[in-house]
DNA sequence: ACAGGATATTAGAATATGGTAATATTCTGA
DNA sequence: TCAGAATATTACCATATTCTAATATCCTGT
């Protein structure tokens, strides 16, 4: 009945959840994943979509904390910085795979 | 430079996310995973949300086949169906605890 | 200093989502 | 059969999301 607590811990666990969900952002995170870190120049040729949208996408990313950049001459280099990402990501590969 | 194939499985995976991605949606899923079944009512009492709002929530989690439900009398009671999604939230607390 | 590459930002359109309020449906008990 | 509980559905509004297209910014080599 009561309006509760804990709400703060959800609503930034349902944050996450919403950055990662959506497949040109997963795909994002796997390529980094594995390549440790990737310019936008690169993600958006792995990704097939405009570098607007690459570039929109990875500050969405880097907003919500899962990735950091570091500028290296004229290129901006991204790179998961939320580890937990990893996990996550992995988990949901499975619980898709079977049954949904 | 060309579409990609496995387009398929990211997009099950993003659409779930999205489903899981809610406060509420979060929250009934918690609920369900200690009580085995609820009604809509009952939880809707503990959402304290509207029974609107708890209808339409379950529906859209029900739809992604994360719930399943069953009518008994003029109750309905919703259960976890598709497991997986316990090991996704588990994965989301620990992810979005520490760092973000 | 200037052209061009790499990235970011902005505006705006199309669509999706979250919510409220009202109504419909279905079932039960009197 | 009728009232009322439990649930679902609908219409509708407000806001958010995704995307495109255009423009701005920043850096490098000449």
């Amino acid at each position: 009945m009561n309006k509760q607590e804990g709400t703060k811990a959800l609503d930034a666990a349902a944050r996450m959840l919403k950055a990662v969900a959506h497949p040109v952002r997963m795909k994002v995170i796997e390529y980094l994943s594995r390549e440790k870190r990737l310019s936008v120049n690169e993600l958006k040729e792995k990704l097939c979509v405009t570098q607007s949208m690459t570039s929109q996408h990875l500050a969405q990313l880097r907003n919500t904390g899962i990735l950091g950049s570091v500028k290296e001459g004229s290129a901006c280099y991204y790179y998961i910085l939320n580890k937990n990402v990893l996990k996550l990501l992995e988990c949901v590969k499975k619980c898709s795979c079977n049954k949904i």
